[in-house]
RNA sequence: GCUGAGGUAGCCAAGUCCGGACUACGGCGCCAGCCUUGAGAGCUGGUGGUGCUUAGCACCACGGGAGUUCGAAUCUCCCCCUCAGCGCCA
């Protein structure tokens, strides 16, 4: 959520992000007019308190006639207070719901653009593979070494699910594993939150109510399952007010992750996009001035990961028409798929500033006597496990069919070097 | 799921039965001033949010919401959460 009081004193610095995001601006003239008649409003129930205020001690102090005489005079004043205060909440509701839809002001480094054409390369890492053979994808793979089973898990669950056997189930229990570990080495702390979660905290940190469509809910008991850790691990401190020495907190959390992703999953065949997956995510709440460089060694933590598997992967800085609805700056790692030959974005690292602090209600105080701040929050993948899982099959895939484990996975699989 | 007790400011905690001077008692912590060589103690004032015509003024805030009333921390209803006991359960 942005500052309403950064919209009223620089409205021009919104439009101008609204429009190199591709927003319509109309949205900030509603809002303009709604919050100016919402402060008309507040200046005259303000007024007519005081009034009250002043009549109720004059009740209380006096009797007989006179009093009689008052409440007659205040009953009057109480019925305008009321069709003043109904008039507000009208307007506070139409206005807030308003608020909530604009999305978090692009950094000043995030270059404009409209499209995946505009982002911009920033490095790469790592050596293509050459193959003598053509490479196939990790369905075929998959398939043939009965380690991914899609038509079962279309059967129990639906399109769009998979089952993973074997050696699939344990590389996938592996990469959590390594993930976590390197995490943990990073100075992260670990959390194993809650799958199911609450309304508020989906409003917290942005998915509602944009992406509500995207979301499975629980109709019953009015939850919703994780669409990504980031939701219940920075709500973790939501309504709180942290300690200057609390900071910076680090968090890194494995959690199964649902999406629907309504009318989508059939574009993407294999398990490139699906209802159900594991990610490992890291999240971060850090003092204002110090998020800038936050951002840069989180994407440097979440790369550590492909870099000790040894696969290949580019940064690319997201331009402001393809940057998340809640983010100011955004770096996604996209890892190369020799067999679907495309690059997967595996991860993406952003600073938040304080639009999710602003809206969880998450802030800190630097000395006990001073007023409180929010916090800026950060979260990436730390990443992603299917697509991990896709890049490391095809880019370890020998002619013969088999997958040869990366070095550094191996203690986490009974030291096997190769599924075949 | 049932029964009971609770939720008041950064923290602890009075007030709630019986609505009105509650401008929310008091304490802790913190800040400023006084005092002191210094510190402590003591004393005085301050300590949340919003709006505005911003050395200030006003309003709001007692878990959340709705209602009754001229007036609600206080009465009524719904919901959330905490604790205890019981029940159920991997």
């Amino acid at each position: 959520m942005l500052d309403p009081k950064v919209i009223r004193d620089s409205p021009e610095t919104i439009r101008t992000a609204l429009r190199n995001r591709g927003y319509d601006q109309s949205m900030l003239d509603r809002f303009q007019e709604l919050d100016e008649k919402w402060r008309s409003l507040v200046e005259q129930i303000n007024r007519s308190n005081k009034t009250k205020n002043e009549y109720s001690v004059k009740i209380s102090r006096s009797d007989g006639e006179e009093k009689e005489k008052l409440i007659t005079e205040m009953k009057e004043i109480s019925l305008r207070t009321r069709e003043l205060e109904a008039e507000k909440a009208a307007t506070e509701k139409s206005r807030d719901e308003e608020l909530i839809n604009f999305p978090n002001l692009p950094d000043p480094t995030v270059p404009v653009g409209s499209c995946d054409a505009d982002n911009e390369e920033i490095r790469r890492w790592g050596e293509l593979r050459k193959f003598d053979f053509d490479p196939a994808t990790h369905w075929d793979i998959g398939e043939r070494l009965d380690i991914i089973d899609f038509e079962r898990g279309t059967k129990i669950a639906g399109s769009g699910f998979y089952v993973l056997k074997g050696y699939g189930a344990r590389l996938e229990r592996a990469l959590i594993n390594f993930m976590q570990d390197i995490h943990l080495e990073q100075g992260y702390e670990e959390i194993f939150s809650t799958v199911l979660i609450n309304e508020s905290s989906c409003y917290g940190t942005g998915q509602l109510p944009k992406m509500k469509e995207d979301m499975y809910f629980v109709e019953r008991d009015g939850l919703y399952l994780n669409p990504t850790a980031e939701v219940p691990v920075t709500n973790l401190h939501s309504g709180e007010i942290l300690r200057r020495e609390q900071l910076p907190i680090y968090y890194c959390a494995y959690l199964p992750s649902f999406r629907r992703e309504a009318g989508r999953h059939s574009e993407t065949k294999g398990i490139g996009r699906v209802h159900q997956f594991n990610k490992v995510e890291l999240v971060k709440f850090v003092l204002p001035e110090e998020s800038d460089n936050e951002l840069e060694k989180l994407l440097s933590d979440a790369e550590e990961v492909l870099k000790r598997l040894g696969i290949p992967y580019r940064i690319r800085l997201l331009c402001t028409g393809d940057l998340g609805f809640h983010s100011s700056k955004t770096y996604d790692i996209e890892a190369f798929a020799p067999g679907m030959d495309q690059w997967l974005e595996v991860s993406s690292c952003s600073n938040f500033k304080d639009f999710q602090a602003r809206r969880a209600g998450i802030k800190f105080r630097r000395e006990e006597h001073l007023k409180s701040e929010f916090v800026h929050t950060l979260n990436g993948s730390g990443i992603a496990l299917p697509r991990t899982m896709i890049a490391l099959i095809e880019n370890f895939q020998h002619e013969d069919g088999s997958v040869e484990i990366p070095a550094a996975l191996r203690p986490y699989l009974q030291n096997i070097a190769k599924i075949e």
